[in-house]
DNA sequence: AATATAACTTACCATTTGGTAAATCTGTCT
DNA sequence: AGACAGATTTACCAAATGGTAAGTTATATT
């Protein structure tokens, strides 16, 4: 019975093997999920891309649907630890929404994949993934919502429909993963550059301040 | 040999049933390819959600990636008609603006499957769907672009970068369509309503205004 | 009514799919 | 060295996949 459930018994570290397997599985398949979708993907693609058999797979992860749970699980952890800056900067408006609009286009250049997962995921209608989305990204959406209230209140902002606002900034954001494809259609490059993610960070911080904050830029 | 291609021999019109057909099955395709994406639907799944056997719509379409195809075209259709009406108020930005984002806002409200067939292809690299893109939705887009830097010119508003502006725009208005399920958990309700688009659209009118026009609303 | 043809069904087929069972290999510890 | 558990491969499997070929039904025109 060699199908022991991948626990790490603490004991056997067996020469982080498995581990380093087990991650560069979860990339690998987090990539071809990103660009083609849960169903678009073959247990035996991700297992050839990785080097290994499919049934090597399955001895990891018990099934392609748990694979892809593990991959959403873990797009969620990189999601969140970007998002994690912005409720710090509750006295700074201005600070805040800078640093909200950097951290969220900083996540779609450096991991364009998780982005990706995260958009099709969203676009089937979370079918997997509702509850997680329930539990852990809903309550940080409706804390940076409280806080945009909260310097209407206090009158040091103009009061405006803040969820619409997220709505605004986050699909902006994600579009420099997501629609990456066509966003250097209409550049005419190849592929998107830093100072590209610099423009579009300049305008949406524009933007935004402009409709924000009290007074006129 | 019964199997000739599906071009209506003009002398045969055979009481409409086949065009009808036709169109609801490309009507089903579309809705199953934009939640599932491509790989995630079989062509016995949509047949049998059409009602009919799988080998009929192999009469209808020669192949599984010539329906998509078929669907992608219908949908290039659609966001075209939905953008046509843009170009024609270049005199006055501020109507301009105000039409091209309520008409985005229209096509995600009342296309949502051909806004998300569309997601997913860009999504996924835009793999056959690329020369199309080129051929009809750059010309526009850069007529769109155009007209922004052509009012620069004129002084009657702010000189922005009119490719980000366009990627804000279209990223924004989508995602009432593709993202609608998150939406839906941010706002706290089981669907979208007129007033919750109406609501986006009283944002994102007031962002681009402020951002765009020279004084200062 | 006969016939040609369009519309649809039945019967297949090779390949791929996710998944199971068992055999084998590999390193670690006693 | 031998035992043992962890890691990997080989061998299967039933179902689903996209697609072909041939047969059957319906319908419009002569």
């Amino acid at each position: 019975m060699p199908k022991s459930p991948p626990s790490t018994p603490a004991k056997a570290r067996r020469s982080d093997t498995r581990e380093r397997l087990e991650q560069e599985i979860l990339e690998t398949a987090k990539r071809l999920f990103a660009n083609r979708g849960y169903g678009g993907v073959s247990l035996d693609h991700i297992a050839r891309e990785v080097g290994t058999a499919k049934q090597n797979l399955l001895y990891y992860f018990s099934s392609k649907e748990m694979l892809y749970r593990r991959v959403l699980h873990g797009v969620l952890d990189v999601w969140l630890s970007y998002m994690a800056a912005i409720a710090g900067n509750a006295d700074d408006p201005e600070m805040a929404l800078r640093k909200y609009i950097a951290g969220k286009l900083r996540f779609s250049r450096e991991h364009p994949y998780d982005s990706r997962v995260y958009a099709n995921e969203v676009i089937a209608g979370a079918p997997l993934f509702a509850q997680e989305i329930k539990d852990r990204v809903l309550p940080a959406l409706q804390a940076d919502i409280a806080v945009f209230n909260g310097w209407a209140d206090l009158g040091i902002c103009r009061r405006i429909d803040a969820a619409h606002l997220m709505v605004v900034l986050w699909a902006s954001t994600q579009a420099y993963a997501d629609f990456a494809s066509q966003i250097c259609l209409v550049l005419g490059k190849p592929e998107l550059e830093q100072k590209d993610f610099d423009a579009a960070e300049a305008l949406l911080v524009d933007m935004v301040l402009r409709t924000v904050l009290k007074k006129a830029g």
